[in-house]
RNA sequence: GGGCGCGUGGCUCAGCGGUAGAGCAUCCGCUUCACACGCGGGGGGUCGAUGGUUCGAUUCCAUCCGCGCCCACCA
């Protein structure tokens, strides 16, 4: 074995090794050495490459982080030992909302696109309490400056944690390359009408006031009340009495201004005489008519919904399929917008009551405007009984604190609802570890409710590379949108110019105006395989890269991250992204609870990386199986400790295994031979399962299989390999040991990659992070093949060991208590070839095997001679 | 309402057809020449409930209960 006897490389060991500063200490030596830079003279099949997860990085950083880019870091370590160029690059996803509201709160600005860039600005010392305004080119420069900040932490995080990333590699969502990237493949998209816009009802926050996509939506109980209103058939005065006045129930009284329709189930016998009448809209006079859908539920209220522009997504369903009017009220700032009643679109059968009603409503917001109108629908007497408090789910931007409304206004969309059925094929195409996860995608899939809206009306994103002609008459053309040829791109069409045109020309009669979006995050993030691998940009370097092998990411961003990459990927290259999903969980808080900042649970990572070492904190994360989410207590943070012992065992053993390493030899003992077979079974396995994404399992058999190494075997040959017996014997056990422990560094490696590379450094050249992952054939070469007999003499001493301990601990002798005679069950006899070494580690002057059912001991009152 | 996952000793979890496992915690013992950041040992569980398949089930199937997550056109 060249590998464990390297004259050239003497041992030289620490007299008290630490854990300390391993971090600090061969973080600088990996950059120094280059030892995880991606080798591009590779080809495609003997890469193995990462899609990795760009971490947001104006959020804050979590044990979470830590935990799930441990699980990619393992798995890319591996298969750098199995001989693949690991393609690990870093991403950070800078752009975006989180980012903007950041840098809003930390320089004490807003954005005001309609502001020149000032060069000079400088954000204000402190912020003060009224936001300063500053041009978009100047917010957007300030985003830039404090995510570099950002970013350095995270890398200092990432670096400190071990993740063998190549840094040189790094990308960020909003750099010239991932505009690029992103830009050049909307306009790919536009060119074959799988991206459009279009005027339609949308998703809006009215705080960001921006549009917002299905995938962002959440739900939240919130309290609400349905408040029961009476709607009078056409040529009823309100004197008339309440006879033949439909009733309908509704959370949101306010909207009645924008209501257009009643609508009922078509097999409803109470309505069904109503079909096609119209009755009028309390306070103000609009007749609607009742018409029928099928998705109107008997069951729920009175039976008869009104049907408003918009105040959910079933009145967006109910307006198209009925091809209803438009009456809408929500303004993209949450406040009902004014109106002339009388006017077309906005009839009444007195306009002048209608007027005088909405008058008290306009400019309130919709929660201000729900209450007045209860009380005037009070004083009317439309309100039936008293408004019933409920608790009901509402539709939320995920990152937003109103509810969402419904807002009619231009976005860009990417077809997605044509695609369902090959995006479905495609996921089934996927290995997904764990497997189950797969049903996510494919609920999503399926519950797809339209096109994916992109455009965001905000200001730090990637903007659309777009202009639109203005017409002579100062009207802008959005039917024609001014293009630009990709090679100019990234452009950004608030500063940059469309060819044929002056900057002069901008926003003037006959002139251009840009496009004043940017898009959806995602829209940029479902492209980091492409932004990564150099597409476009380095056709040689996608070559080696594309497909990737593996996109690692966590479980709540199924719907959003994977979804879309997994679509961008099909419609640009009509190809697979990657061949792998891992999807890693998040980690909990003690009472089961997901970490967020909200909740005031989160735990920052560097001081326990600190405190434990990082080694450490990686098997606890490593010792999670894939996909589950563990609680973790920072009070109590028992797997970290754990593992810092692990560690700190693995200096200690392989200390004693390097401190006598003479003399060497051919490895001849049964001991010695079982416990190698046992070791390259062991390698067997664990390369097998970590093939399929199991690194929590391989964890634990290595561990378990250490652990009685040291306090087994190592016990066992103590006194052989200090030379009590022979030097065949002694060269047998010190080689052995080498073998095993050079086997088990590398298994090790992935895991703990600052001790083992510590120990590994003491006796062999080079990083044992570049070494070959083990394999059986080795530890099998050894010893000149698998010893089935030996490894019984092995698995019987480690079991008669287990049995006189427990007897001496039993009997609460000291451990070195000298048995005079010990007679031990049949059972054991297998051990006998090694019975000098068990006799030796046991202290036991006479052994036996006899046909008895416990063993017996008989202790020597003197000490061991 | 649909889907998925999970329910194993005080805690965190592994096992998944053949007499219950680990670590932590707890208790007892040991200054054993690599390690007291250590070593050895003990106690502690009718494996959520009920049926079924089987010679045999914690492990497979069904139903139910509890917890969590994802999804859904909840007026």
């Amino acid at each position: 074995m060249s590998d464990v006897s390297d004259p050239q490389h003497p041992i030289s060991l620490p007299d008290k090794p630490a854990l300390e500063g391993l971090e600090a200490k061969w973080n600088a030596r990996w950059a120094e050495n280059g030892t995880y830079r991606f080798d591009r003279r590779r080809a495609r099949p003997e890469v193995y490459s990462i899609d990795t997860p760009p971490p947001t990085v104006s959020g804050s950083l979590h044990v979470g982080h830590v935990f799930s880019y441990t699980h990619t870091d393992i798995v890319a370590r591996f298969h750098r030992m199995r001989g693949k160029a690991v393609f690990y690059p870093m991403g950070w996803d800078d752009n975006g909302l989180p980012t903007e509201r950041r840098v809003q709160n930390y320089y004490g600005v807003k954005c005001d696109p309609s502001l020149p860039y000032d060069p000079a600005f400088e954000p204000p010392q402190t912020p003060g309490k009224q936001p300063v305004a500053v041009s978009r080119p100047n917010f957007v420069e300030l985003c830039l400056q404090l995510t570099k900040e950002d970013e350095k932490a995270f890398e200092h995080l990432w670096r400190y944690l071990g993740l063998s990333v190549d840094w040189s590699m790094t990308y960020a969502t909003i750099d010239r390359r991932a505009q690029r990237v992103s830009q050049a493949s909307f306009l790919r998209l536009l060119k074959r009408g799988i991206a459009y816009q279009l005027e339609a009802p949308t998703l809006w926050d009215v705080d960001f006031r921006t549009a917002v996509a299905q995938a962002e939506l959440e739900d939240r109980e919130q309290p609400g009340a349905y408040h029961r209103i009476r709607f009078r058939r056409q040529g009823q005065s309100t004197a008339a009495g309440t006879h033949g006045a439909v009733e309908i129930e509704t959370t949101r009284p306010e909207l009645i201004p924008a209501c257009v329709a009643l609508v009922a189930h078509p097999d409803d016998e109470r309505y069904r005489p109503l079909f096609g009448t119209e009755v009028v809209t309390p306070l103000f006079g609009a007749p609607v008519p009742v018409r029928a859908h099928a998705l109107a539920d008997p069951e729920k209220g009175t039976g008869i919904a009104m049907i408003c522009t918009f105040g959910d997504l079933t009145d967006v369903t109910w307006w198209r399929e009925l091809t209803l009017p438009v009456r809408a009220v929500i303004m993209p700032n949450g406040t009902l917008r004014p109106v002339a009643w009388g006017t077309p679109g906005w009839e009444s059968g007195d306009a002048t009551r209608a007027q005088q009603a909405y008058d008290q409503l306009a400019g309130l917001s919709a929660t201000k405007a729900r209450m007045r109108i209860v009380e005037l629908l009070r004083e009317s007497a439309d309100l039936v009984g008293e408004p019933k408090p409920i608790t009901h789910p509402v539709k939320f931007y995920e990152k937003g604190d109103r509810p969402l409304e419904i807002i009619t206004s231009r976005q860009w969309f990417i077809k997605t609802m044509a695609h369902r059925e090959e995006l479905l094929a495609r996921g089934r195409e996927i290995t997904w570890h764990p497997e189950y996860m797969r049903h996510r995608f494919e609920n999503w899939v399926n519950g797809l409710a339209g096109d994916w809206c992109i455009s965001r009306q905000r200001f730090f994103g990637v903007p659309f590379p777009l202009w639109y002609p203005v017409g002579a008459d100062g009207v802008v053309d959005y039917s024609r949108p001014l293009v630009p040829d990709e090679p100019r791109l990234p452009i950004d069409p608030s500063t940059d110019v469309p060819d044929g045109y002056g900057q002069e020309q901008r926003r003037e009669p006959g002139g251009f105006v840009g496009d004043p979006d940017v898009m959806d995050t995602w829209a940029t993030s479902s492209l980091t395989p492409q932004i990564a691998g150099g597409w476009l940009s380095d056709p040689d370097l996608w070559e080696r890269v594309f497909p990737m092998d593996l996109r690692p990411q966590g479980h709540d961003i199924i719907r959003t991250w994977l979804f879309t990459t997994v679509l961008r990927s099909l419609l640009e290259h009509k190809s697979l992204p990657w061949f792998n999903a891992a999807l890693s969980g998040f980690v909990l808080d003690p009472d089961r609870k997901k970490m967020s900042k909200s909740k005031g649970n989160v735990v920052t990572p560097m001081a326990l990386l600190e405190q434990f070492g990082s080694d450490g904190v990686r098997y606890w994360s490593a010792s999670v199986r894939p996909g589950g989410d563990p609680a973790f207590d920072v009070n109590d943070p028992g797997q970290i400790k754990v593992g810092r012992r692990l560690a700190i065992k693995i200096l200690n053993a392989a200390r004693f295994a390097l401190l006598q390493a003479e003399p060497r030899g051919p490895i001849i003992e049964p001991l010695d031979r079982g416990m190698l077979t046992s070791l390259s079974r062991l390698v067997d396995e664990a390369t097998a399962q970590l093939e399929a994404y199991d690194y929590a399992r391989v964890l634990e058999r290595t561990e378990r299989f250490f652990w009685s190494f040291c306090d087994d075997y190592l016990e066992l040959v103590k006194a052989r390999r200090y030379g009590d017996f022979t030097t065949e014997g002694a060269a047998s056990a010190n080689s052995a040991m080498l073998v095993a422990l050079s086997t088990l560094l590398r298994l090790f490696a992935p895991y703990l990659p600052f001790v083992t590379e510590e120990v590994w450094s003491w006796w062999r050249p080079g990083s044992v992070h570049q070494a070959r992952w083990p394999s059986s054939v080795e530890a099998v070469e050894a010893i000149g093949g698998d010893d089935a007999a030996a490894l019984t003499v092995f698995l019987q001493s480690q079991a008669a060991v287990a049995d006189v301990r427990r007897l001496k601990a039993l009997a609460k002798r000291p451990a070195k208590t000298p048995i005079a005679r010990a007679v031990l069950p049949a059972r054991f006899e297998p051990l006998a070839p090694a019975a000098r070494d068990f006799q030796a580690a046991m202290h036991i002057r006479e052994l036996v095997f006899a046909d008895v059912a416990e063993s017996e001991l008989t202790f020597a009152e003197e000490p061991v001679a």
